[in-house]
DNA sequence: CTGCTATATAATAAGTTTGTTATAGAAAGG
DNA sequence: CCTTTCTATAACAAACTTATTATATAGCAG
């Protein structure tokens, strides 16, 4: 699961979310990502690479401008994952219920696995 | 939303990922985790501080053993985003629909807002 | 061609992460 | 008590991240 590193890590700074808020709206190009955001533009260049590498974002070129937009699908990796963890939390939650349970009112034995 | 940077960074590691499997198999010790993935216990424990301050695990005291468990709901907030990132990438994926088929086929017939 | 605009890349500096080993401390067991 | 086990922390190095500025490239306009 590669992927999951760079959509987990991309997803994982704050300026780059702010982007992906940003081509909620629409496509953007690179300087109308950067104007807002207080930042030089090879830094927002730098993101968008990021971002782009992590499947997450889409570009195209129209003359000098390179407008992004989100990519459909880019989070399927990441929700198959996030699914499984969710319901491996909540199954280990029901189990752990009665071993948690039974250390507060100890009436007997220790078998945990 | 400074959980998100928490909690996306926590899972961007693969080790700390492959931590949570493990752990969705059922409480461990730091030991017990640290066994397998051939790593040092500092830097298991290392990992464990990471995942905790996310709060994706817990853990309790049994005499010098520190099991940890995942945490129930810890993915609340990082599912709401997702959600919120998959309309938004859906949503935009069928607004350029039409865009971008302008664009390869340049009639000019229909435009979106 | 000349210059302007939009973007990418290189060089670099600062800050963060992640691993290591060595060590400290707390609980368990002889 | 002494020893072992389990875990945390400190000190440090290597690797990665992210920002900056300066510069390169590619298309557009005159």
């Amino acid at each position: 699961m590669k992927n999951l590193n760079a959509a987990f890590s991309a997803l994982a700074d704050p300026t780059r979310r702010a982007i992906l808020a940003r081509l909620a709206l629409g496509e953007a190009t690179v300087m109308e990502l950067a104007d807002p955001f207080e930042m030089s533009q090879p830094a927002v260049s730098r993101h968008l690479k990021v971002l782009e590498g992590a499947g997450l974002i889409i570009r195209r070129a129209e003359g000098t401008k390179r407008p992004c937009r989100l990519a459909p699908d880019a989070i399927a990796e990441i929700d198959q994952w996030l699914s499984w963890l969710r319901e491996a939390m909540s199954r280990n939650f029901d189990r752990l219920d009665n071993v948690l349970a039974e250390l507060e009112n100890p009436k007997g034995e220790k078998n945990v696995e």
